[in-house]
DNA sequence: ATATAGTGTGTATTTGTTACACTAAGTAAT
DNA sequence: ATTACTTAGTGTAACAAATACACACTATAT
């Protein structure tokens, strides 16, 4: 404990609103709270940024404590700073989204004291959440739909390989509505950053889909040209 | 002074980018500092956030205490927390920007003791700028660049009555580039947002222009299809 | 009356968006 | 081998939106 400047009494933290694809549905990393306040709650994955870090590294630590993973797609999306958002002082919190290939089994880590666990809910099935995380999710999914019209971010979520359908999938889920198959591919591939890939999809029971991979290098140079569904 | 958690030893401040539109030039509002660190420099107008106060309000506040105006159209859009953006300790900074309608002459007021007087600078011609508000700078224009192609901001910057003309050239500034006048006027009344008035322009030397104002409520109905130029 | 400066209007072309239904390929069961 | 099943993959016509483009009108000043 030190003094401080009377206008220090206060702190910030992030806040992660982390999407995940999986059997098919849209879902988000929650955890159950370890610590009072809200102890035994559901919560988003956050924590108080260190003082020698930057907020998006702050952000990509909590991740990494997380899932073990790194070089995850994540975006700071708006900061929360309602005075009584937090019962015990004044603490703002700068918000971010993520992107996660689930699949490969990348497990989630029970972590850290201030959480028991760790897990996936889908975003049309959550429980109720601790401070104003519900609202925190709302605005993160809002912005992740609007995004997705002008930025191919919905690959950040399939694994490298991946068939239209599976895109096409991705698309519905965050939009929250069907697409046409025909249109879709249309003007998915007029856009030119599928790479066709000379592989089919395996082990499943019917006809096999091709395999594409997102190309990034053509899609940096398109970049500021807007894709819009 | 009092004793507070040494996570607590940081604060927040809130930056304006306040766009105002004058004589044909798209300006931004900045003032000259009276305080170390920075002291004489150029920086955007922004202060610490009060104990009491939403990040929300405290953006009004500020805007108030520089310009005596309220209700003024402002969006918080990113914030900014390098760890050495500020050299006398950790302060993270949440940034608004704001639309201000100019012309009414709504004096600016010398304020407060941390600012010697403020002043409006034609965004093309920008001194150099205390702290990172260069780049807070440069990420607000690009924000309301990309919102005005969506969203019919930029009434915001016009008096309550206005020619299509002004409209016009308020859209190419912030958009960096000409328009047709014809498929200008030919979108933007489309839209069935802009109410014709039985009123000229006065005191022109040229044929005046009929006068149009903005209709909120037929906007309000009509949010969520967006808009695009 | 004439020069000037900005207002206000229409159409054709191209581009993008939407709606829509069948065949092809592979697997599994018999 | 045949059949049933399930998903993959494909084209076109109708419509809507975006773009490119040029001239006559009106008010004022001299």
């Amino acid at each position: 404990m030190k003094e401080v400047l009377p206008q220090f009494n206060s702190t910030f933290s992030i806040d992660c609103v982390v999407f995940g694809f999986d059997e098919g549905e849209l879902k988000i990393l929650l955890i159950e709270r370890n610590e009072e306040p809200f102890k035994d709650w559901s919560a988003l994955p956050g924590n108080i940024v260190d003082s020698d870090e930057s907020l998006d590294q702050s952000a990509s630590r909590i991740l990494k404590e997380l899932t073990g993973l790194g070089d995850i797609f994540m975006e700071q999306f708006y900061t929360f700073g309602d005075v009584n958002r937090h019962p015990q002082g004044r603490v703002i919190s700068i918000a971010y989204y993520a992107l996660l290939r689930l699949g490969g089994d990348k497990a989630v880590k029970p972590i850290s004291s201030y959480a028991k666990k760790a897990f996936w809910k889908n975003v049309n099935d959550l429980p109720r959440l601790a401070f104003d995380h519900q609202m925190i999710f709302e605005k993160g999914l809002e912005k992740i739909k609007r995004r997705i019209k002008h930025q191919p971010i919905a690959f950040e979520l399939l694994p490298e390989k991946f068939t239209l359908t599976q895109l096409q999938n991705v698309y519905e889920l965050i939009l929250g509505k069907k697409l046409d198959k025909r249109n879709f591919r249309k003007k998915m591939l007029s856009f030119g950053v599928l790479k066709e890939l000379d592989e089919k999809q395996k082990g499943v029971s019917f006809r096999a889909a091709m395999l594409y991979k997102f190309d990034r290098r053509k899609y940096a140079k398109l970049f500021g040209k807007e894709i819009s569904f």
